[in-house]
DNA sequence: ATGGTAGACCTTCTA
């Protein structure tokens, strides 16, 4: 199985582009980030057309996922559970049927910035939410991937230049430690698994040449449960998308598992 | 020198 992670900044502003690379790449599966629309306005008779099955949790101007699957998705949940106030679209889950069933969770997580303000607070409290229900997911002792822009840097290793970041909600202690908070769960990030490399930057900003001088971070990632984790064989960051004609902002992540 | 771009959408917010 291929599954592959990818913020979009926009489905319906990058959709020649998404779906050209859903044509060369052809992932299994897919979880997509800032879709930026409403369920209605998602594109999904072109993603119908290549083959996959859809499932989106949008909403209007911000945020919003989807999920796509060459088979069908069983079990779907939206919105993270722990809070009936939240009424951002971050969340997706589902199982993705086959002979060797997948749980996959698509986030996006937010950003957090600036930090003291209540958008940080909302980031580490959607961060601990979002930890304990990975505690009753991973209960079930069954493959499982967490895939998405979790706006978070994990180490220094992650940034072409670290110390430009230390102001940042996305660099903060609190903010890193709550990932490794997720990792200590039993849960592995599949990029340090496999073959990591320093400068397998997932993200670039559009402002101030920021990827021509290659000013990037790695903040996309693919947390797999130990079931997952024993059948990873590979990851890629397919960064030339990002020198592609009206970018996204953030580059695919795939993940290959023999399941 | 605290700079710069992109997207949704209505005037500014988010990233």
């Amino acid at each position: 199985m291929r599954l592959a992670t990818w913020n979009v900044n926009s489905i319906n502003a990058r959709l020649p582009t998404v779906l050209d690379w859903f044509s060369r790449v052809q992932p299994d599966v897919a979880c997509l980030q800032e879709i930026k629309c409403i369920d209605e306005k998602f594109p999904r008779e072109a993603f119908e057309a290549l083959g996959y099955n859809v499932e989106v949790h949008g909403q209007k101007t911000y945020n919003g996922v989807a999920m796509l699957s060459k088979t069908p998705l069983e079990d779907v949940r939206k919105g993270l559970p722990g809070d009936d106030g939240d009424d951002h679209a971050r969340y997706i889950e589902a199982v993705v049927s086959g002979p060797r069933p997948v749980r996959l969770v698509g986030i996006y997580l937010p950003n957090g910035n600036p930090v003291g303000t209540d958008k940080f607070a909302y980031k580490l409290a959607w961060l601990e939410r979002l930890k304990r229900h990975l505690i009753e997911l991973l209960a079930y002792e069954e493959p499982m991937a967490v895939a998405g822009d979790y706006n978070v840097i994990p180490e220094p290793d992650d940034a072409d230049d670290p110390a430009a970041w230390t102001g940042d909600a996305l660099f903060q202690p609190q903010s890193r430690a709550a990932f490794r908070g997720l990792k200590w769960l039993g849960l592995t990030d599949a990029y340090m698994q496999a073959d990591g490399r320093p400068g397998g930057y997932t993200f670039w900003d559009y402002q101030a040449g920021a990827w021509p001088r290659n000013h990037g971070i790695r903040i996309d990632h693919v947390l797999l449960s130990p079931q997952a984790a024993d059948h990873l064989t590979g990851v890629e960051i397919h960064r030339d998308e990002r020198a592609a004609e009206k970018p996204s902002d953030h580059v695919p992540v795939v993940v290959e598992l023999t399941l």
